[in-house]
DNA sequence: TTCGATTTGTTCGTATGTATT
DNA sequence: TAATACATACGAACAAATCGA
């Protein structure tokens, strides 16, 4: 039988998953924010009522989706996106050689404009939405290597300005998430090739319609929540795209 | 202090881990083949004498690489590469409307070659050693969408042949799991974008030099132990590659 | 169809080790 | 040093799924 943890609301599963699922609306409701302890794993266990054992199998499932980290005699934290994290966790171009660079982003346009249906669409919003457009030159080692149109709804990200966003330190997900606390925890990529736009094409070095990777990205917050479009046109002549897969 | 498995075998680390080595051992050796069922939670505690939760401990991780598989009531099965599984695990293109097809190779050749210094030192083998070559036209809900080269050590599968290779059922990866017991558990991917030579432009029904997405693969057995090179020339007219990314 | 044996899944509890403050 | 927190290990009990008698 049910052993829900909120009276009056019946739950059949695994104890765990509820309780995984009740953690997972503290970090939505801001309860607790990213990089602050979360309460001990003993706390937990007198806060729901349930075994330490319970509350270890719910923070392992937060854990291996990379959403909480946590520190033997430290505590539980809410994962950061820091340089180190974001950077080999959701950015997959290497070099050839196998290298990793930082990348560098120079800005090129920041405007707000109108969604289209196909974007609002995927953003589960309203058609004709306002949306933040930000284009980026993005650099590894100095080479020019990909242009990034972003697209995220103006909605999610209030006061948000250019001078704001040029002033940022590390990546955009960091931006979303200290300021906006909106947590980026998993993204769904679309690659395919095609010709480089000749507008791109000067941007990035190469001849107009010469062969580039092309990636359609939407990135997701808790409860699988579209909140950015991204697609990026990428030379590869001295980058790849790496993926590395065990699991799905 | 260690309480080895084995005597004389010190180890330092957690017993979860060395009993999840040692279980792998049996993979290797041949002990328990793909699909089979192996010992029980608790036979595998008495053979290793320790507790319940530690083979169970052992057996997540294996689970979770997708090594093994999991069923209530009856057991824990050494994972097979079955069409269900394979197509979904490691084969990423999908419609640019989200469509899954399985895949329908064509043979284009079958070749024993020398492998190029490059090859061998990526399959970890001696320079100049013999590699099985094979080429497929792949086709997808009836439309040409990819070229496939792959590169596998002779050695690796005695007395494979054309004939044999032509009547497989299903994957290239069940073939080397039921006939040569090599399980491929991970697979590297570099994705890069470049023009279609003429040859396969010619059969993908696409223009010389459109460009076309360019995949190379290492698949891995156990140990992180390279078995198989694989490129792919894919036309992303109607399909795209899909990346989904939660974990590292 | 029913029942019992087997196996994994879930939950609880306890003890001890290790890292941090 | 002492207190705290996570990591590991063991054990027990019951639930749920499966399979064969």
């Amino acid at each position: 039988m049910s052993t829900a943890l909120i009276a009056g609301t019946p739950y059949s599963g695994p104890l765990y998953e509820e309780v995984r699922d009740e953690i997972t609306r503290g970090l939505v409701s801001g309860e607790w924010k990213h990089g602050e302890l979360i309460p001990s794993e003993s706390d937990l266990a007198k806060r729901f009522g349930v075994s330490k054992g319970t509350i270890r199998r719910a923070l392992d499932e937060l854990v291996a989706e990379n959403i909480l980290v946590r520190r033997q005699g430290r505590g539980t934290f809410v994962a950061t996106h820091t340089r180190d994290r974001t950077h080999y966790h959701f950015f997959h171009l290497i070099g050839r050689d196998g290298s990793k660079e930082v990348p560098v982003a120079d800005l090129l346009s920041y405007r707000v404009i109108r969604g289209t249906d196909e974007a609002c669409d995927s953003l589960d919003i309203d058609r004709q939405s306002k949306l933040v457009s930000v284009r980026n030159l993005v650099k590894l080692a100095g080479e020019p290597v990909f242009i990034d149109e972003i697209l995220i709804p103006q909605a999610f990200v209030p006061g948000l300005t250019e001078a704001i966003y040029a002033s940022r330190e590390s990546t955009i997900y960091a931006l979303y998430q200290s300021r906006f606390n909106i947590n980026v925890i998993r993204i769904s990529e679309r690659l395919g090739s095609g010709p480089a736009p000749a507008e791109h094409a000067k941007l990035l070095g190469i001849r107009a319609n010469a062969p580039v990777l092309i990636i359609d990205r939407v990135a997701f917050t808790y409860h699988e929540k579209p909140v950015e479009l991204r697609t990026s046109w990428v030379s590869t002549k001295s980058y790849v795209y790496h993926s590395d897969l065990r699991k799905v």
